[in-house]
DNA sequence: TGTTAGCACTCGCTCTCATAGAGTGCTAAC
DNA sequence: GTTAGCACTCTATGAGAGCGAGTGCTAACA
């Protein structure tokens, strides 16, 4: 059965409908509401071939038709038209930016709630991952009688404090004056290279301060640690609720569920690899929680290389068009942000 | 009528009974579970009565009865027995200080998540505000060719990071010079108190890297204002999809949309300033959307001065017993930790 | 041969009604 | 004062009827 111009007309009105409504389509509604030119009979007839082609179907006998994942499918690599990305969409993309933001975590943090801001549905984010990271900066400075804030800094500028209890803290001079002595011994190195030599030198780094070294030890291994592990950022959970969809409470229940692991969503996420955009739809998810729900993913690089995933959660009947618009405008926006990091560190 | 021993039994059997099944609770029902040594129709006549004086009502004419508002306040402030905090309790509490946090967000953000965790209720808690703060270290670090790292601790150790974009990077002595210069003359001060005078000392003080001043100026400006602004933490929104009483998605998602407006929630704990502990449950609460919620909060202090609030919301059908353990555990947990870190900084 | 009007049919939704069951309140006996 | 017994009330459940939306099929038409 050939799937000609007119069929597909059709379809796209069954999907552009059920988008918007939520409702199975009818035949009159089409007829009505589309002015194809032809009669509701007419339209039942290519209803069925469509129904047959398994692009369709019918959640009963005597209602309307829905697409299908199948259907949803053939509309996102064929039929749908390109979203322009409307005047509050751009503005609120800028607005992440514009916040002029220097650490990783806060863009990503901005970036899944200006997604799940504009789209409705529920973003989430990977952290750019580097799999050996290095330390950019490592400084001690003081903080007040019995303390000392450790400040170190990692490549991509993930940045972290730890305050670090002391006896009785040396003088403001001996405490920078330290600092720069390990950032000496330590910077450009990662977790794997300090090894006995290294740590031997820090030792005569901090001469008689020695017994900060543990702590310190302990406080590099946990921010590098950090930085290499892959952090999630999600937004807009609470959208679920608001669709239709997910109005028996406990579906809703059994997808927060899900989101609430970290590995699901690294599997959701990790999926997109590959791929600069991939749309996975109901179905098609391996996620067995995520069968009712399509994934959209996008991932962003640094140069050539894959750094991190952005993404989004929500039913099937989804607004696919913006929110591939919307994606790919903040992957713009991340690349832009990350690249002028990048930028500014480039010759340390 | 007087409210005997054995009234205060029935009610007290209701209420504990309704507490765990969510039913309302019939007259043979507790004839036959706790042993009270009487028939289910005399019951029933003291039920009639405990009806009578407002404690307990019917949903409707022929179902068991449920605890009034009344009747758990009588509960709370006289019948309910003292919560003995079990080992998983004292475990997870435990670990929430013994991260050794010296970081006011981060032991906030813990205690959140420990609170909702072991209540299974809805966290939430306010950062501990200062009226006017004070900057306690302010330090400039070398990041990269092209920028600086400003690092920002206010009393509290209240600690923000910002990365100040440069032309070239001064050495790193210079900057850390810099650094001290800029720390000589704001340490101490509050956001008030920066007038023309310590603007001009300033100026000195970066002498030819005055272009920094305006970003510095800003920096410090939004760290003051952000330890000022009351920071509220949430965890566990999610558990309110497991009760019954918020089955109905529409109840679920206003509570929802209540609690995601930061006003309702600061004026939800806001309320309780004045106590020690306090309960208000269900139509005692003055907030609109919290009528049919119960909402506990506790007061932590600093000395003699009360600096925050953390609090659970919940359906009125709550473990009142176990809340208040664990929100005074959290309160002894939050004040021995801020006592450990004003003792560190007491003479900077 | 494709299109359309007409009509019978299907099936979910809603309303009504009957029934079962839980729980009460009242009465009378202890 | 307590309790057994019973009539009564009200909800929850399920069956049955009617409605309406929408289909699929047939026959007529261009």
């Amino acid at each position: 059965m050939a799937l000609n111009e007119r069929k597909i007309k059709i379809l796209q009105a069954i999907i552009n409908d059920y988008i918007e409504t939520a409702e199975p389509v009818g035949s009159r509604t089409i007829a009505k509401k589309y002015n194809l030119g032809i009669s509701s009979a007419t339209i039942r007839n290519e209803m069925s071939d469509l129904e047959e082609m398994g692009l369709i179907l019918q959640p009963h006998a005597s209602a309307g038709r829905i697409p299908s994942d199948m259907g949803y499918r053939l509309y996102v690599d064929h039929l749908m038209q390109k979203h322009e990305l409307g005047e509050k969409e751009k503005t609120v993309m800028q607005s992440v930016i514009a916040n002029n933001i220097s650490q990783i975590d806060y863009l990503m943090e901005e970036t899944a709630k200006a997604i799940s801001h504009l789209t409705n549905y529920t973003a989430i984010i990977t952290e750019p991952v580097n799999r050996s990271t290095r330390i950019k900066q490592i400084r001690l400075m003081p903080l007040d009688s019995a303390s000392l804030l450790l400040v170190i800094a990692t490549e991509n500028n993930f940045i972290k404090n730890h305050v670090v209890k002391v006896g009785i803290a040396p003088s403001d001079e001996e405490v920078l004056h330290l600092g720069s002595c390990i950032n000496a011994v330590l910077q450009g190195h990662t977790l794997q290279e300090i090894d006995g030599v290294l740590i031997g030198r820090l030792k005569n780094a901090l001469g008689e301060y020695q017994e900060f070294l543990p702590n310190i030890l302990k406080d590099i291994e946990s921010t590098i640690r950090a930085a290499e592990k892959v952090q999630v950022h999600m937004s807009g959970t609470k959208n679920i609720l608001a669709f239709p969809e997910f109005s028996d409470i406990d579906k809703a229940r059994s997808l927060f569920q899900a989101l609430e692991e970290k590995d699901v969503l690294v599997t959701l996420l990790e999926e997109g690899q590959g791929n600069d955009l991939q749309v996975l739809i109901g179905s098609e998810n391996t996620v067995q929680s995520m069968k009712d729900c399509s994934v959209i993913t996008a991932t962003y690089k640094m140069g050539e290389e894959t750094r991190g995933t952005i993404g989004i959660v929500g039913p099937t009947r989804m607004d696919y068009s913006q929110v591939i618009s919307v994606l790919n405008g903040m992957v713009e926006n991340i690349e832009k942000t990350l690249k002028k990091l990048s930028d500014g560190s480039k010759n340390t």
